[in-house]
DNA sequence: CATCTGATTCCCGATCATCGGTAACCCTGT
DNA sequence: ACAGGGTTACCGATGATCGGGAATCAGATG
């Protein structure tokens, strides 16, 4: 362990300050941040003062922290996200144009949804997604896309787990879930109304990379009553593929379809 | 200084781990990273098989490690660029479909213009910018406009350094230059044929923070001889109130106008 | 003006994680 | 079988890291 008492190595200090901002803090005093990362009082102005330094962190005007434009520069310009984000985004508007309500595109990662993009109206009444967010599984059609098309085993051992019930329509039954996801797959989509929140409503369908994985979910949010599935999912279906021809993605060879394991 | 030899703290190093990605290394052997960033390879070892265990790096099927999602998701869900990006996004849309070449957003940092967010087409045969790519300040109308409404003070350092010169066109004189940015803030806007590549033209607007102050410049880069300001002009200036009254802006209080000092 | 609360800085000795060399162990291709 | 690169394992020495404590500073409150 480390040189802490706590026993924790630095980069695990690191995290947990970096984790105490979120979209609703995103700035706030060190002693603050000490307070929310549980990190003791000296300790956690030691690590600023260096993470300023490097211009990991900022201060603003009132002398507050907050993540630095160094830190989300080297991120972003090196995260395999950026690649699937910019071939998607051109698609997205097209979707977004017709669609009107919010776009969305989600991944797979440690049991959750996590969105990558999000584009829609600035008055998004019904969309509790935001782009780094996450969402359950089975409370959202991206996540039940993501699902269907993921290794078997990774399905069996995701259904073995308890599921939280959001709503009436929440799927928690292993069976009906499995049912579910074979629908999704012979059908190549998601509709999944009401789900997570009972007013919304959502469309989801697979983007594929270039070894025929399913790499993420493009989805769409639209209030439950105007509900028009019909009409909204070739315009997903078409710009998904649009989006997997971007990455690489040659044409679906039969049979071969099977969870990503990282490489897109 | 640190344990190492080397005399570097730890954070250091992970800057130099995580800065030896970029667009066109987004994954590598461990071996190779500690080649790029200049650690013993050892040490690599160690920092990467901890930052795997938090998540913050990943291997992918190959054995090659790259950012891990979780860090992605870490920085983005924070950073005070996600709000700017969020707010810009459906304007720049606006602009992108008049457009039709590629619109950007910058920000002035570290004496470079970094970019925030890029929308184009997918062919972009004139416009070297990426996002989280940096450009020059006087090698851009993004970076002119961010000078031209900058602090007096800050102007005058940069004005005092040599510029590069990369074509013809590009102003490297002092007198030049500040004859220009008077004029950019005259006007409104920059316009710029060929200062960093010949063939391409940009054109630049400010958008204005809580503060009145310039937070960041919203442009869109066009061929050169395709050049029409005076129509699109306009367009840029709409959007970039729309973007600036999105991020609070209350309207132009005169004589108010300064640098950002950080807060949006 | 005095008081209080909270944030920040300074100091410092003990500890143990960090450092990085060396060497063995895999692979894959020749 | 060999070569070369990548990866894991081991280990002793060292000094960066840790965090308590106290002083200082800033702002709010009475």
């Amino acid at each position: 362990m480390a040189n802490s008492s706590s026993g924790e190595s630095i980069i695990r200090r690191l995290v947990r300050l970096v984790g105490s901002f979120d979209d609703v803090h995103l700035t706030m005093s060190v002693a603050t941040l000490a307070r929310r990362s549980g990190l003791p009082v000296t300790t956690t102005y030691r690590l600023v003062d260096e993470l300023l330094a490097e211009g990991l962190m900022e201060r603003d005007a009132s002398g507050e922290v907050r993540i630095g434009t160094r830190l989300w520069e080297l991120v972003s310009r090196s995260s395999p996200m950026l690649g699937l984000r910019e071939a998607a985004l051109p698609f997205m508007e097209d979707v977004q144009s017709v669609v009107q309500h919010s776009t969305t595109l989600g991944i797979l990662d440690s049991d959750e949804v996590l969105y990558i993009e999000r584009i829609g109206s600035r008055d998004s009444l019904v969309d509790i997604t935001k782009v780094a967010g996450r969402l359950p599984v089975h409370g959202t059609s991206s996540g039940l896309v993501l699902l269907a098309y993921s290794e078997p085993a990774y399905q069996d051992l995701f259904l073995s787990r308890p599921l939280a019930r959001f709503t009436d329509d929440t799927l928690t039954h292993p069976t009906d879930l499995r049912r579910h996801l074979a629908h999704i797959r012979q059908r190549g989509f998601a509709s999944m109304p009401g789900i997570i929140v009972p007013e919304s409503s959502g469309i989801a369908v697979p983007v594929f990379g270039r070894a025929n994985t399913v790499v993420a979910a493009l989805s769409v949010v639209v209030p439950r009553n105007e509900e028009n599935v019909a009409a909204r999912v070739p315009v997903l279906m078409t710009s998904a593929r649009g989006i997997s021809r971007a990455l690489g993605w040659r044409g679906e060879l039969k049979g071969a379809v099977r969870q990503s394991n990282g490489s897109i």
